[in-house]
DNA sequence: ATGTCATCTTAGAGATGA
């Protein structure tokens, strides 16, 4: 069985090349974010025709997340307690329960939205005190988190800047602590499997990139593979991030 | 490392967010 995430940067503007990736690729779910499209105007025929069923949560303009799943969707969820934008998509896929999700930036340390990532991180955190973490389960998105130094591809160009703060590693850590394993990934290129590069500077093609886009996964969730797509964040009008895809057996 | 990209407003360049 194969699962991935990929944050797409719009749907709308992605579409031409989700639906090849799909087609290549074949995951059984997939987490998306950064969907930038209502619920309503998710382009749910394309993917139902690969066979796929979706949950789709959209503001519209901004955010937005899904699952795709062509083992069912059941016992959907799209929001998260106190926090109305639409960055969070659940549901139980045949035996697996999966969530996507789209962790608020941050912007700076000094923004208030730097505090509401904390807030939102720690919300999705406290709904897991009523789940059994011995059942399978996976969490994966944009967590606009950097876990460790590794993970960015030059720390001291991080100094005061938001997605390596200890504050914004130990809400990620609360998430491991509670039964998740942040599964490690074979980098596309390079010896660190990064996710994201900016779009700006060339960034992808010094692979100048950020580990951000996590899979995390409870311990009965079994791993053969899992790999960042490379490939998928190269070419003609791509995301800014590649999808990360893992393979499993339940 | 702020050099790009996507979206919305409101009809075409600017604001916003990443």
């Amino acid at each position: 069985m194969r699962i991935a995430t990929w944050n797409v940067n719009s749907i709308g503007a992605r579409l031409p090349r989700l639906i090849p990736w799909l087609e290549e690729t074949a995951p059984d779910i997939v987490a998306l974010q950064e969907t930038k499209c209502a619920a309503g105007a998710f382009p749910y025929l394309p993917v139902q025709a690969l066979g796929y069923e979706a949950l789709a949560a959209g503001d519209g303009r901004w955010n937005g997340v899904a699952i795709l799943s062509k083992l069912g969707i059941t016992d959907p969820v799209v929001d998260l307690p106190g926090h109305p934008e639409a960055r969070l998509a659940s549901a139980r896929c045949g035996l697996l329960h999966v969530t996507s999700v789209y962790v608020p930036n941050g912007r700076s340390v000094d923004d208030p939205h730097y505090t509401y990532k904390l807030d939102w991180l720690a919300t999705l955190c406290a709904g897991l005190d009523s789940v059994d973490p011995a059942e399978p389960r996976v969490i994966m998105g944009d967590f606009n988190v950097a876990p460790t130094d590794d993970d960015v591809w030059d720390i001291k160009a991080f100094a005061g800047s938001t997605h390596v703060t200890p504050a914004e590693r130990a809400a990620v850590q609360a998430l491991l602590d509670w039964g998740l394993i942040d599964l490690p990934a074979r980098p596309g290129k390079g010896e660190h499997p990064f996710s994201y590069w900016d779009y700006r500077a060339g960034m992808f093609h010094k692979d100048l990139g950020m580990r951000i886009d996590l899979v995390l996964a409870t311990k009965s969730v079994r791993v053969s593979d899992a790999y960042v797509d490379r490939e998928a964040r190269k070419g003609k009008l791509p995301s800014d991030h590649a999808p990360v895809v893992v393979d499993i057996d339940l």
